[in-house]
DNA sequence: TCTGGGGTCCTATTCCTA
DNA sequence: TCTGTAGGAATAGGACCC
């Protein structure tokens, strides 16, 4: 609690904060101090422990169960044995084999993430969603009504207690990466001698800011990875302050001119982003690393069919098309590369998105094994076909055994090849844009496995995996 | 028999066009 | 008609975020 404590200038207690609407002012005190950044503590784990109470106080991750999988999150108690998020699951059960590995339920935490949104609404409408379990807002306007950023702080960490049944931490801060940096500042400290509880709340006065910030390891910063940190570590510089006492124009020149001039500002406390609300979808994408590496181009293709109808159906959900089709090939070796086109209209069709991708991946060497595949979509513009009228005529039949349907047009399967006049490729585009539209109605009413492409049967039913499976990574051997 | 997925942003290079 | 050039778009790859 001392950054809390530190920021009053060492007057008043959180008790007295959380019953008085207006907290304390210090001379260079919190008034500037108007983000607000809320972060769940170990949000996935915390919702499973919350669903299966007798998880409480076991080491629980959640995320990829094969060998290939991630660690997506996990409890306190599985940070005691150095367990963290992006971690191999390998390695994870490597260092406790007694934790209990859950599949991660990417819709529950969604849900979950909503109502988070609810609780945070009542406080202020200016808020920016980071990821499911992280948000700023900015509180402004909310002094009057509720009381100063720290009292809002308290307030939300109650408020989320009390109706989640979850906690967070909340960092308080004139901008938003020191309110990051705060909220960071804020969580428990995993120890394998038992869990240090944080403070929970940490507001940085902007006279602290500098002090707060400099003595922080380089990685603390927004924009420094692993490759930007092992350069600036070769060259003796270790921490935020020693960022700072190097030249604008150098750090120019070792990171380029983008990431030196943000780097070099973030680094003497100044960061002017405003709180921006929800931003526009950029790209729309869907890829899969495999059990095993595929080889086989036929299989491949199907995969690539696959993927590119899961794109296209949520490209339809959310009103979008896609001009700029890529293709993501991940090797053996882990060597990635991508190859992309773009079309001179948008589309949202799973057929052409697939054509392209198809036609992209006949350009790729496979021969040595595919890791991971991908497709995406960029350059997106409003409007799709929803709103068109649709018919059903077209053909669907349940594949025997599976429960599940699949689409097609007639004449396609059988090789009839209508392309050969003008008029009947348009009607069969036209036949098939129906069908697509109808196949996301499908899905917005069935659920996302309710219906598939006809080009993912084989002999023996679904030979390849429906979109939606296995986020963090493959849990089984492949098919 | 280790290292995911869904994104955004930046940079360098290549290609096209005026 | 050919050539050089400049600017913009497309492409590819990498780093980073949660």
């Amino acid at each position: 609690m001392w950054l809390l404590r530190k920021a009053f200038g060492g007057c008043g207690s959180v008790p007295e904060l959380m019953s008085t609407p207006d907290a304390p002012r210090v001379p260079g005190g919190t008034e500037a101090c108007e983000i607000l950044h809320v972060d769940m503590d170990a949000f996935f784990a915390s919702v499973e422990v919350l669903d299966a109470p007798s998880l409480a106080g076991k080491p629980v991750i959640v995320g990829g169960t094969g060998a290939r999988g991630v660690v997506a999150s996990c409890t306190y108690e599985a940070r005691a044995y150095g367990i963290h998020s992006a971690m191999s699951s390998y390695e994870a059960r490597r260092r406790c084999p007694h934790a209990v590995f859950v599949e991660g339920r990417y819709d529950r935490y969604a849900e979950t993430s909503e109502c988070l949104h609810c609780v945070l609404l009542r406080f202020t409408p200016l808020i920016e969603p980071v990821a499911l379990d992280e948000a700023f807002l900015d509180v402004s306007g909310a002094r009057r009504l509720i009381g100063s950023p720290p009292v809002i702080a308290e307030r939300i960490r109650g408020a989320v207690l009390e109706e989640l049944g979850l906690s967070c931490c909340v960092g308080v801060a004139r901008t938003k990466l020191l309110a990051k940096l705060a909220s960071r500042a804020a969580k428990p400290v995993p120890s394998p001698r038992g869990n240090r509880p944080g403070p929970g709340v940490v507001v940085v006065a902007p006279s602290d800011e500098l002090s707060f910030l400099h003595p922080l390891p380089i990685k603390a910063l927004w924009g420094v990875g692993p490759a930007t940190a092992r350069r600036l570590e070769g060259l003796g510089v270790m921490t935020v302050g020693d960022l700072a006492a190097i030249p604008d124009e150098a750090l120019r020149m070792l990171l380029g001119s983008a990431n030196g001039r943000r780097l070099a500002t973030l680094a003497n406390g100044e960061d002017d982003r405003p709180v921006e609300g929800l931003r526009e979808t950029k790209s729309v994408g869907h890829e899969e690393t495999f059990a095993v590496d595929l080889r086989d181009p036929e299989s491949l293709h199907r995969h690539v069919v696959r993927m590119a109808d899961g794109v296209a159906s949520r490209l339809r959900e959310a009103d979008l098309r896609g001009r700029t089709i890529t293709l993501k090939v991940r090797h053996p070796d882990r060597s990635t590369i991508s190859r992309s086109q773009t079309l001179q209209s948008a589309t949202d069709s799973a057929r052409a998105i697939a054509a392209v991708a198809g036609a992209l991946l006949c350009s790729v060497e496979v021969s040595r094994g595919v890791r991971l595949l991908g497709v995406s979509l960029s350059a997106l513009a409003r409007g799709s076909a929803m709103s068109r009228q649709l018919s059903f005529e077209t053909g669907f039949e349940t594949v025997s055994g599976t429960g599940l349907r699949h689409w097609f047009v007639p004449g396609e399967l059988s090789g009839a090849d209508p392309g050969a006049d003008r008029d009947a490729l348009v009607d069969r585009e036209a036949a098939w844009e129906e069908v697509e539209a109808a196949v996301t109605q499908i899905r917005v009413r069935y659920g996302r496995s309710a219906v598939s492409s006809a080009a993912l049967v084989g002999p023996d039913g679904i030979s390849v995996k429906r979109w939606g499976d296995a986020r963090w990574g493959p849990s089984g051997s492949a098919r």
